[in-house]
DNA sequence: AGATTTGGTTTCACTTAATGAAACCATATA
DNA sequence: TATATGGTTTCATTAAGTGAAACCAAATCT
């Protein structure tokens, strides 16, 4: 479905499978509903349902019968996120960051050619998190994207274009691996990545990548505005704020480790 | 160990159960770390962990060797967060609030007689999501906790303070069932529960419950401040405000249904 | 009311997937 | 070179998961 996953048999496989479905849902479902989409019999999406609720990963409701995910999922991401994201070493720095710039930014990493969101700090609005922390998005035509891979060692950066869709979201959409390459390139030149409305029409972003010790990337942050208040050219003052940003990020998270 | 899921034959109990331990270890852990504290048999976790590596909920460090949970739980917990709490529903509230007030505040929801923070708004700093939303609490020495439990039907209630584990936190916790239940009928007379240091020394809260069409809590909202900026009387001029957006969320909520 | 459909739960023989003792391999340590 | 330590694989055994079908309850139709 999503592509990453492997099909596979084992029980537990399935069972995530589910909760995958359910979470896609976005809404509260029933089992009739979650049966007619799901390939298992019956008797065995059944079981393997109550087993989740059991474990609290489903919550039911017993007013309407509905399955919704439930709590212990947060649970355990709150501690996934602080095990296995930047975003709680990036804080502080992301925290200043935004309050001298008051712009909206991202702070992402990338998961199987995916850009992964786990942090944002909104121009203003003051919060506006959870709902993109964990949110995923193309890696081809986004400022993160562009600018993680750019940095990726040669055999990652090539998993990571295979990954990608190439789907062209506007014009500007670069739709071709060799393009994205050239594009890549480029990138290392400044340090700078640039989404020149590539993902939406009137939405521009520039992105620089946080860097290991070994210069591969390991995340990005990003400052996006829209074409009414920016042109690129005017978001390019903000550069080296942010390549600063990303150096103490980096700093921070010496002596830490990250999925590759 | 944490009391609230049976001890289970289930594969993905146990798969669940090896995610538990892992998140409580809160850093990377090597596969011998998990083995020394697992019931499981060394082929058996071995397996296991490999399953939930291949299906994103672990993440396999290769230079060191070690386990962290995987950013596929964070994805999951955002559909989790999005479809099973207050907190996407509370927030454009909340915000006001906290711009109105400029204090710290807090949502939350009960979850087996435990607290479970889903959002908050700090004074100072932007934000600090994820990074609250997912963590628990003790029931009997805070104000949501109070909040929400003088507000649950009898039986509900009951089942909540059996849940707690009076453990004297402060000189001020209170740590007997009757004592708690008195504290809670006094509680349901205004609408407003405090915390008087119950929970941390210096720290003083205020809280007020998010009731459903019953007349029963769903969730609560708390300011909570130092004893070297506010008193508990101080903090009741704020009540009114509290018990507002209380009832703002609940509106908003009327065509919901959330787990019991 | 009686019949029929729909949604959900249980049964039970069957099969596959999980199990775990032990062997094995690689790397570090004595 | 030996010896321990941490991690991976094998394989016969067993338990756990499977799924067709029966079953039950509640809603919908006639």
């Amino acid at each position: 479905m999503m592509g990453s996953q492997e099909a596979n048999g084992g029980t537990v496989g399935k069972a995530i499978a589910i909760l995958d479905q359910i979470a896609a849902y976005e809404r509260p479902v029933r089992f009739a509903e979650i049966l007619s989409e799901s390939l298992l019999p019956k008797a065995t999406l059944y079981r393997l349902i109550q087993t989740l609720n059991n474990q609290g990963l489903l919550s039911y409701n017993n007013a309407d019968s509905t399955y919704i995910l439930g709590l212990r999922l947060v649970k355990l991401a709150h501690s996934a996120w602080r095990q296995s994201t930047l975003a709680p070493i990036a804080r502080p720095i992301l925290d200043q960051l935004a309050a001298d710039l008051r712009e909206t930014l991202h702070l992402a990493q990338m998961d199987n050619g995916q850009v992964f969101y786990i942090d944002k700090r909104n121009a203003e609005k003051p919060v506006e998190m959870f709902s993109s922390a964990g949110k995923t998005g193309p890696g081809h035509c986004t400022g993160v994207g562009k600018a993680i891979m750019a940095y990726m060692n040669p055999d990652d950066q090539t998993k990571a274009l295979k990954h990608q869709s190439f789907f062209r979201y506007t014009a500007n959409t670069i739709v071709t691996e060799k393009d994205l390459k050239a594009e890549l390139v480029e990138i290392t030149k400044t340090g700078i990545a640039f989404d020149r409305e590539e993902h939406e029409p009137g939405i521009i972003c520039i992105a620089t990548p946080i860097l290991n010790a070994h210069k591969h990337s390991i995340g990005a942050i990003s400052l996006t505005s829209t074409t009414n208040r920016h042109s690129i050219e005017s978001l390019k003052i903000h550069a080296e704020k942010l390549r600063n940003a990303a150096k103490k990020i980096a700093e921070t998270t010496k002596n830490w480790q990250f999925p590759s």
